[in-house]
DNA sequence: GTCTATAGATCGATAGAC
DNA sequence: GTCTATCGATCTATAGAC
């Protein structure tokens, strides 16, 4: 094939040991197929048969490289998704000036939130965590759990520093998701929206400031 | 068997006709273990020999009743779930002492959300939502989107009465049902907790209730 | 390491007796 | 209407050649 003429050509490895071992880039086919499939269509409806075909390699390549469609399923949460999710957690930034804070991170967490992506792992892993108990455990570990610890400190901070009124900084941080999730995260989970324009993120995000500044805003004598 | 003469002491039908239908309850127990298996598997996890095996009838009965697999779930859920679910969103109460009547019914829409059968209707409709669109416009129209309508006239009509602060009613409907569901909905949601206590469902909606009344509560002067 | 070919199990759906 | 028996397709996983 011509894939072999254009490989031969490049192919003098470093010599470093041992013949084996020559194409990791089947197997980053493979991973990057078996997640791209997984996202779009879920676990089950995903054969080990189309992610050979979609990562142009046989299936025993596949049972070669992954001991069975469980463990490459994992493998693909552990190195892809969840690692890139907690990622996109963006840190809370300094609490100079509150309001541009509040509406920064929640803008980034929206658009974290609502993105092709972000919602397909959402539903991946909503979808899953039946049949995989731990999936849903590493999966609210190193997503969620970290963005709610980190609002929580930083809402203690500004508490004891006066500038926010937070007797309870947990539920104030779920007070803070939850009203920027609202209606639309829902409704791009049913898949009855798609990613929402500007302006209505917009409007959706300073409401959710708004509201949460004039829950918790301290009120100074 | 025996089965058959415990039927045929009490058999002497009406005789409203065609000696046929005799067994409507074997349709029961198909609709019956077929609404369990569903909701505790998901639809892929389920097998119509599972479902044949649970209602104690054989395969061939089921597809006698039941044209496929996908019309048994469209069934199953125009007839169960999508009704009973819809059916069980609370009222909203009158607004005569505001903090009750908003604690009445987030306690109540809580409590739903959390139970058992709430989050596996929830788990089965995010799950399959993909597979059948229909059913995710369905579900919404018929659940969160009754709960949002009626608690948007709920609050407009209290802002029109000076009783509470909503520039925008569709927004704070989203609040108050965004605090309400927290982090505890997301965690029922991946198994990682069982139904919480009272005490945390008390502490969880007044929370939420104090929160929406410090933010939207009347500022009279 | 990678391929083709296939085993073994299960699934949705049906035929035919009663 | 209900059963037993089975078809044909598809899926996970493996054996054996190169």
């Amino acid at each position: 094939m011509a894939e072999h003429e254009a490989r031969s050509a490049v192919d003098d490895e470093p010599a470093s040991g041992r013949p084996a071992s020559r194409r990791p880039d089947k197997v980053r086919a493979i991973r990057e197929a078996a997640q791209r499939l997984f996202l779009d269509v879920g676990y089950g409806a995903t054969s080990m048969d189309a992610i050979a075909r979609a990562a142009g390699v046989s299936k025993a390549t596949v049972y070669a490289h992954f001991t069975s469609k469980d463990r490459l399923f994992a493998a693909i949460l552990d190195d892809g998704c969840r690692r890139r999710y907690a990622l996109t957690w963006p840190e809370v930034p300094p609490p100079e000036r509150l309001r541009p804070a509040l509406t920064e991170w929640a803008s980034r967490f929206f658009d974290m939130l609502l993105s092709p992506d972000g919602i397909a792992v959402h539903r991946l892993v909503l979808s899953e965590s039946v049949r995989f108990p731990e999936l849903g455990r590493a999966f609210y570990d190193g997503g969620p759990h970290v963005a709610l610890s980190s609002l929580e400190s930083f809402f203690a901070a500004l508490h004891d520093r006066g500038d926010l009124a937070v007797a309870d900084p947990s539920l104030a941080a779920q007070h803070f998701v939850g009203m920027i999730r609202g209606d639309l995260y829902l409704r791009r989970l049913l898949g009855l929206t798609e990613v929402p324009s500007e302006a209505e993120i917009t409007r959706v995000i300073d409401g959710a400031v708004d509201a949460f500044l004039a829950a918790y805003g301290a009120k100074r004598p």
